[in-house]
DNA sequence: CATGAATGAGCGTTCATTCAT
DNA sequence: AATGAATGAACGCTCATTCAT
């Protein structure tokens, strides 16, 4: 019966509006933004937001989720390229990177679900990223360039403690230190 | 022994009393937790609280301070056994660890100093770690254990970064990945 | 006859609702009544009232401005009557018989505006009545019956140390006492 | 068995310094300042304060006794002048000048008082000040320059409505307005 | 007696969440 | 489905008052 404009895709758009409002607004104004400040910023009601995600802590998961792809992407890039040829310790550097960089964008969010104990309840995008950096660390132990007790627990271990609230100067000499212990060789000296 | 009610004495026994309740209390319900709580913890009314620290951003500045103290002294130890002969790599190691283990009991503390945007104003503590630690590398790099270009904030930088909302067996796993990015030779295999 | 519950048009309503609960419980309580008991007063939730007043000075700011226009009101009315003929010093009498029983109202809320700080920022009211007083005084002059040394100020004066705390029949006496100083002729005897 | 320093005149002083103290505090800080404040200026603990008047409103009170005596004091001197011989209505007004100064040093005591329901219970002050008055008004009318239905009454309603937050300027203004009212005579151009 | 640390009810204010429209 | 006004528990903090020393 209704006749209205657009009425599924709608939906859709607004979820996205509002996952960036919340990232944006978590990231500027640190993680006690109110979800009306949030709403606003995605340019909806409280109630709209509300719709979308049943209270706080799913709102702020769903955001986690959102960046926990992502990184699973990365990993999974990391892996085809490297299948490809590509040498393995190069992709995970250039991974860790990637994930470092995408960690400081979401610092705020993560202090967010901590306090709010948010966390996601779907964890394909993980089981992914393990998936990926398992071969990953297989081509580069295969290479002799991984250290053979390295495991993708220690990658995640790196990832969860990358200085995402410094600046993008500091996280590169981080790297640059942390890298060494997956390796089989001796640091080079780094400014 | 004494049975006696606490008595005036005890305004010094109440402040230790009300930092490690509040140390406790962050630790285990969030940066959130409230002033209430807090003083419960300790066994004393809200007044008191307020009597010792004027604000909550105080209080968690003084935990921080007392943490801060402690990482001093255990820098200094450090460099006063390796001016007495100890290897400089060996006592950096146990710094780190030590340090590793008094992070975990404040992580959520220093969520909560994030978010009041509390900082101690008595920089002396910092400023001690700093001398010890630079003497500390000094001692390494002569004995040529530490890589050349490690300086003192690389050092914050781990410590800073250190999985301190980890069980201990990832916090060793942490540290002996990391310690490598340190020394001028190459990490042997770890558990 | 609506029967129905308070829908958003009521919003308005519920805005009128508090002013008059904040004038009624300062009244009744004194200045330093919860906005709790004002907001229950009013029939509403302190969340509501918060919504309408960012916070208590500006309530109570808010039920100054009602006043004030009010006494505008009073002024520019006493003007009116004034130019169409009716003797001056009668009309300011008048006025100042209407002014007094509405301080007496409002007595509390100045001393809670004062405690406050809370003054409000549109003044246009206050112009309002000046103008329409200064005019008024004018025809008096010019009709002789009131002291050529009288200004706007004055009558401010005498409006703002009005007994407003006392019963009726002091306030009656204290007008009859006090404008005396207003005209050019003495006083009779009053009861 | 004590052999200190004197015991009584001490307590005296204290009393003094404690009433000194309040009004200070009080005419500086607004009615809300802290009994800690007010102990602190006068030089003694929150304690001694409270030996001396066992609450707020009592300490109030006291103060408002003081000044109450004070203005009974001026009553029974400009009625000893008046019949020394000087005339009643200019005794009169420099009582009126008089009160008005007092007023205004304690104008933010009246408030505390109101806000606390604290008034002296001890009423012989104001005896002896109405029966000053009264016999000064007597002599006022006796003379022809009160006017004939002026009462005791009607100066403490002046008294009452004085305005003492306001500067000296605006007070000799008021008290020329009003005076008028008391008198036989109209009132002369005053600047 | 004086002291001042301790108490705890109460205040102003915020914000996640609900629900009438 | 979207809106945003309303809710009310909870928070940080204050201050009159008490009481152990």
């Amino acid at each position: 019966m209704t006749n209205t404009r657009p009425p599924r895709a709608d939906a859709i758009r607004n979820r996205t509006k509002i996952l960036d409002a919340a990232r944006n607004q978590i990231t500027l104004h640190g993680p006690n933004v109110g979800m009306t400040e949030i709403a606003a910023a995605a340019g909806v009601a409280v109630g709209t937001l509300y719709r979308h995600f049943p209270n706080k802590a799913d709102l702020v998961a769903a955001v986690i989720a959102e960046y926990t792809a992502h990184v699973a992407d990365d990993a999974e890039a990391a892996h085809r390229r490297a299948a490809a040829g590509s040498p393995a310790l190069c992709e995970i550097t250039t991974f860790l990177g990637n994930v470092v960089e995408a960690s400081a964008t979401n610092h705020g969010v993560k202090a967010a679900a901590h306090a709010l104990g948010a966390y996601p309840t779907d964890t394909t995008a993980e089981q992914r990223a393990s998936i990926a950096l398992a071969k990953l660390i297989e081509h580069g132990k295969a290479e002799g360039q991984i250290h053979p007790d390295i495991t993708v627990d220690d990658i995640y271990l790196l990832v969860a403690t990358a200085p995402t609230d410094q600046p993008p100067a500091v996280r590169t000499r981080w790297l640059a230190l942390v890298l060494t212990g997956l390796t089989t060789q001796p640091r080079a000296a780094v400014a």
